[in-house]
DNA sequence: GAGTATTGTTCAGTGCACCGACGAAAACGA
DNA sequence: TCGTTTTCGTCGGTGCACTGAACAATACTC
């Protein structure tokens, strides 16, 4: 039986461009705050006073993993989280001090950072792979998250 | 502060393309086998009696992961490892009857999940697509395992 | 208003992915 | 040949990511 190309699977090229995307975060803009903990900083900087799930929902992560990076921030005293009065069932979510100072400096690396790992592609071929990415990536969320179910409920 | 635009972040495209291609996965491949132990399956189809290390090398995992990924493999008896009388620090990997058989089985399904991961895109985008992860992959890869050290040892 | 459904969070379990440190085996060098 | 260095595998620790189940609070419906 013959083995397959890898370098042709999409998901094998995912996991390694996310891999090279660690290493490169991790030498170039932080060994403390991770790439998803960046984004729910960046999210709350937008949209502050958001509850867990709809942070979840923004940067593409299910309610138990966001719940963990959460617990990690608040742990740290990045950001502070409050049972909303109106809804017993929600915990709001703001930036500390210290959150937001955090993500001033990061965003400045991360900017850095981006530079060095896109640096092989023209500015065209980066729109390009932007388009492309997101293109594939939203069609297969489409696929577990049917807006219109695929079969029709009877 | 104004808070950056996630949709322009290659580490986060990355990870939401990651994500939306493990869902896919386990909804159209193998609940059992993941797409990192199915990476490994196929490189001893292709080159049996490998070594761990080498074999973590094919599929872009370290020493700890491809441990890990083996002794599951090893535990559902989908291949043997064998310690190389010639170096004993060495394990050598062959796949079992079993383990041939389930890649053979996967590669078909592999193969029917590409299709509908990539549909979004036409054959010339697909190509295009290839090429620029691989292109960004390849060169971050590269500045952490420098042939030529980027600072000239004294 | 009481019973049922939905929603937000948490918890337990599995698996990937890294780092740094350790021990054993082999290769190298004086 | 005997020490030093390199290499392979393992172990412990941290963090992301999913599923499925449990629980509490709210919303819906009769």
């Amino acid at each position: 039986m013959a083995a397959a190309d890898l370098t042709t699977h999409p998901g094998h090229l995912a996991r390694r461009l996310q891999q090279a995307h660690y290493l490169l975060w991790n030498a170039m803009v932080s060994e403390e705050i991770t790439s998803p903990q960046f984004a729910v900083l960046n999210t709350l900087v937008a949209e502050p006073g958001l509850d867990q799930r709809t942070v979840g929902e923004r940067v593409g992560l299910d309610r138990s993993t966001i719940a963990e990076v959460i617990s990690r921030l608040s742990r740290r005293g990045l950001l502070d989280k409050v049972r909303d009065p109106q809804d017993g069932r929600r915990s709001l979510l703001h930036l500390t001090d210290e959150g937001a100072r955090t993500h001033r400096r990061l965003t400045v690396r991360t900017a850095r950072m981006n530079q060095v790992f896109l640096a092989p592609l023209t500015a065209d071929e980066r729109t390009v792979f932007f388009d492309l990415i997101r293109r594939v990536a939203d069609a297969a969320e489409g696929l577990r998250n049917p807006e219109e179910p695929l079969v029709a409920p009877h």
